[in-house]
DNA sequence: GTCTATAAAGTGATAGAC
DNA sequence: GTCTATCACTTTATAGAC
């Protein structure tokens, strides 16, 4: 009989199905934008097992939510940083590993910025206990200088520009392609274009904070 | 009598306390999580002059939306840009007119980020012809090189970095104040000072994209 | 475990009195 | 113009048969 495990292609569970779909549309379309039915039907099942394996709407987005945030967080709280290596090191590591998760999964920037829109501290302390990552790690790896400064910068605008300058292209998509008229290759061979571009962008913008107060480093 | 025209304070006539509602929970939660009762409560009406004076909640929305892109977009396509400045300038004044509209605006990003997802194309064509943007106008101005390059750089990365550095602060606003512990004067205080950092910073980048090519402009 | 049928609550919109 | 009451429909969630 074909009823033995992989009976057409793929033996996936009901549960990871429904999961999957969720995934899918929840960080596409946020919370409210769903309907249970559209996750049912998305994963081929009836509607009344989303709530047989998932309790609520609601319990099965936290999930997900948990999962995105997961792994959203788990390039700035991995161990990459905590090796030895030069400050410019870790920014060319953090920056390519961090592309290429974007270029895998491009809709989890804006679900990212909506969701902690709502509940910032609320999530924000969950994430915490979850990763691991105290909110200070980032930046005890990142070496600040003595007067908590970055390259001469306020933290906020270090932290904003190296993450912006990685995720902003991931969240206007959209907006940039209409603009430029770049299709999908073309917007994908540019993000890994990035990779290389925005650490060298970043030194640039540090060198250019730095000026003001040592005039020359080598 | 007291009902001439100044009756408390404010005479705000019914359909702009509904609109102002509705642009207020619109713009801060979208279309899906806000609910028509929600704003006549915020405006302080009730539920059924809001079909009243607009026609149905979609209407409602699609004005506030126009606006919100209006608002976003008239700095891009202002006259500004058609002056008689240099790049340089033009760069400079342009993030500052853009910071200035985004401090009183905050919510202005994730809205626009979002709406752009789901319908770039209709809305694209909508806005190009409310606005009078072609959206080729802006690069235009800002003078791409002979090879369609803006400084050596992908059209693509040149806007995606301009309006990333002003925009992204805003849209990340929660997770920034987390990560950094910063509250909202001090945050505004950075914002203030990004006026006249992003354009240094801007000018930085285009120099490191430049090398490569021609070893000294000036 | 999976389905159909339906309950229970929410939500946009309207009718009609004032 | 503004209100109350209510309709019509959607949506989440569950009960119960198989």
């Amino acid at each position: 009989m074909k009823e033995t495990k992989q009976e057409q292609e793929k033996e996936i569970s009901t549960e990871d199905k429904i999961k999957e779909a969720a995934r899918k549309l929840f960080t596409q379309k946020g919370f409210d934008a769903v309907r249970t039915r559209d996750i049912a039907e998305e994963a081929g099942i009836n509607l009344a097992l989303l709530n047989y394996y998932f309790r609520s709407k609601q319990k099965l987005f936290d999930i997900i939510m948990l999962e995105n945030f997961r792994k959203f967080l788990q390039l700035i709280s991995g161990k990459l940083l905590a090796e030895g290596f030069t400050r410019d090191e870790k920014i060319e590591k953090l920056v390519e590993l961090y592309i290429d998760m974007l270029i895998e999964n491009p809709d989890l920037p804006l679900f990212i910025l909506n969701e902690m829109r709502g509940n910032p501290s609320k999530l924000a302390m969950e994430i915490d206990s979850q990763t691991g990552v105290l909110r200070s790690n980032f930046f005890k790896e990142i070496q600040g200088d003595a007067d908590g400064k970055i390259a001469g910068m306020e933290p906020l605008n270090f932290v904003a520009n190296l993450i912006g300058l990685m995720v902003y292209p991931f969240a206007a998509k959209p907006i940039l392609q209409w603009v430029t008229g770049v299709n999908d290759d073309e917007f994908n061979r540019i993000m890994q274009e990035r990779k290389k571009l925005v650490p060298v962008w970043i030194k640039a913008i540090m060198q250019s904070s730095e000026g003001g107060r040592e005039a020359a480093s080598r």
